[in-house]
DNA sequence: TAGATTGTTAATCGATTAACAATC
DNA sequence: TAGATTGTTAATCGATTAACAATC
């Protein structure tokens, strides 16, 4: 994937201060200073200055960052601004799940459509999504114009799959399946997230030497 | 949550071995060297045997490392020799699907319940999974010995079932709501995913200014 | 204005990479 | 043995934290 001069600590930041910011502009907050923002994130004030300072000064000396503003900059910093069309391809329990994910659709997502090869049975519904045919993915793809690929098959077939979403011209593959997707000559940005990953990190702690622990 | 010794940036990279050891154990390679495991991972011999010994000298020198007893030395570190009773609250379309993900069974994850304050209707089951109302939470847990505790409830209550699970004696929280739990004073290990932190990393890339790639 | 708080530079800390002696 | 490759120390790089002048 290509590779931003923000660096990837700071990208990974952003989601995290556009959640909170929503939460508090729900609360009715309006103004914030980067040290509250610290305190109710777990970052610290500087931290947050610098990262904000990635993308341009948003706060104003003395009064702190205005929440709507701030939240509003970030999610165009995220691209929230824009409407997305997704595909899911793996309609299994994963891809069930995510055509299902009701936050996606407040976000801006729009699931065009499911693919698989056999279950659910294609031309089947999935929460009104229908399924289709993986065969017919690419030209799906051409003619709806899809943003975002998304990866829920067995971990066989990802990799041939994201290179098919590639080859269609999907610029966003969000890949579930356990094995890293790759696609650094073309244009394509993949994000991996692997769930067993994380569930394993959770099972280190759980077995970690006490006495290493401080 | 505790801190650990070992650096996070290591113990995360360290399920994307085991990941990467398993496919080589599969394809028949019997040794690897730093170098080879680092081209076909995609990280630096460097780095690679640095990890590795944060945790003890797996490799002989002149040789390199044995596939498959890397892979049950980081299977160990990560303690997936043990089994795990595992409970889910929230039985939604992302709970429901991880009580149907064959593949955590595989490395000796049960689902012992699903927990639910309406549907699917408490009592039916879920691919084997009985649905369970959520006030019989802890004295499940006590009873069976849970071990993890998986949140896909919504935001609004997840960090009062966080607290309840932790109760309730369960020492490691999966949690797949969109807000930060922690526990620091409790005894309890937390790992967030946050699903849409992820795919907003994802448009952020997307809507990069392509003038700032290189 | 005075107080507060940013934007930004400098200092510190930690993680990654490079190098090489040890040794299989 | 000679070649290969680790384990480990040292050098570098980047990210976080601290400090403070600018300014609202």
């Amino acid at each position: 994937m290509v590779r931003s001069r923000v660096s990837d600590a700071v990208i990974r930041r952003m989601p995290r201060y556009y959640r909170y910011l929503v939460d508090l502009e729900k609360n009715g907050v309006e103004r914030i200073s980067s040290e509250k923002l610290g305190r109710y994130t777990g970052l610290t004030a500087s931290q947050i200055r610098q990262d904000f300072n990635c993308f341009g000064g948003f706060g104003q000396q003395g009064y702190g960052y205005n929440v709507t503003d701030l939240k509003n900059t970030i999610a165009g910093i995220l691209g929230l601004h824009k409407h997305y069309q997704v595909i899911i391809v793996g309609a299994g329990n994963v891809g069930q799940a995510l055509a299902n994910y009701t936050n996606f659709k407040d976000e801006g997502f729009t699931v065009a459509a499911l693919f698989d090869t056999q279950s659910p049975p294609v031309g089947t519904f999935v929460n009104g999504v229908l399924v289709w045919p993986v065969e017919k993915m690419e030209a799906f793809v051409r003619e709806h114009q899809v943003d975002i690929g998304i990866i829920t098959t067995p971990q066989s077939v990802a990799r041939k799959i994201a290179e098919r979403m590639a080859e269609a011209g999907i610029k966003g593959i969000w890949n579930f399946a356990p094995v890293d997707v790759s696609l650094p000559e073309q244009d394509v940005c993949v994000e991996n997230l692997h769930l067993s990953d994380s569930l394993l990190t959770l099972t280190y702690h759980l077995n970690e030497d006490p006495a290493k622990k401080e």
